[in-house]
DNA sequence: TTATAAAATAGTAATAATTATCATTATTGG
DNA sequence: CCAATAATGATAATTATTACTATTTTATAA
């Protein structure tokens, strides 16, 4: 049973007030000027259930810490490989790629996760 | 300057001679048949550089160690929510998402990778 | 071949990220 | 209000990976 934590909801709104996908280092030092007591370890927690009840989403890049992202909406990311931010990309669903997944494949095909890699902006610039 | 090496070899040829994707632990009890006195740092240090020159492929999972794949060329990859195996998927490439993604985005989408989830044949028969 | 420079290794220590433990505190339903 | 239990902070432990270093191996070329 799940009870009321502050900790929890002020965890979520940060999240929210974020577009940044901040890691959970990120999210405990600014969270530390609200909750000077706060411990890693509740970080953690707190977002690995409010992940599992689907109300925010963990993003593992495979470099780096995870990252963690307010919007539970499904969207997919950008990761920029020279600075290594992630950027919300305003593209529309690919449930037909379960389709073409699930041809050959003999089990259940439930669902996908998709990063894209490249420059971002600023870094395109820069490369210049 | 690259100069060749046994362990670099044999770590190689390992790979190419499995199809379930191991892990670094998995390669490094394998290979100490061969080589007992092979470190794990061999074995990390060679799987980071026939990565970075393109002869296998590093698959960050998001869950548990990474696992390595003497396949280099561009495939796509199932994993199973219940026990976790990596699977390789027979399907057509997906570099039209790469348009869809790039279509709103400033920068430069050079890449993608995808996962599928979902249950896989042995799994969804234990579920029913 | 042998001398030498560079690269790779084994062994080990260190680091980074995350999870577990546990005594104490906070929340909730009756 | 009170008892049950969930959550916390503090800390230890674990997991996966990378760094360091003295020694060994490989490539080059005299």
């Amino acid at each position: 049973m799940l009870k009321y934590s502050r900790q929890r909801e002020s965890i979520k709104k940060f999240l929210m007030t974020r577009t940044d996908h901040p890691t959970a280092e990120t999210i405990y030092e600014n969270l530390r000027k609200e909750y000077p007591k706060i411990s890693l370890g509740t970080i953690y927690r707190n977002l690995s259930l409010l992940t599992d009840i689907g109300e925010i989403q963990t993003i593992s890049t495979g470099v780096g810490p995870d990252r963690f992202d307010g919007n539970a909406k499904p969207h997919y990311h950008f990761i920029c490989k020279h600075c290594g931010q992630v950027i919300d990309l305003k593209m529309q669903g690919l449930e037909h790629i379960n389709l073409l997944a699930q041809h050959e494949f003999p089990g259940i095909i439930e669902g996908h996760s998709v990063f894209f890699y490249g420059s971002c902006e600023e870094c395109m610039r820069q490369e210049k």
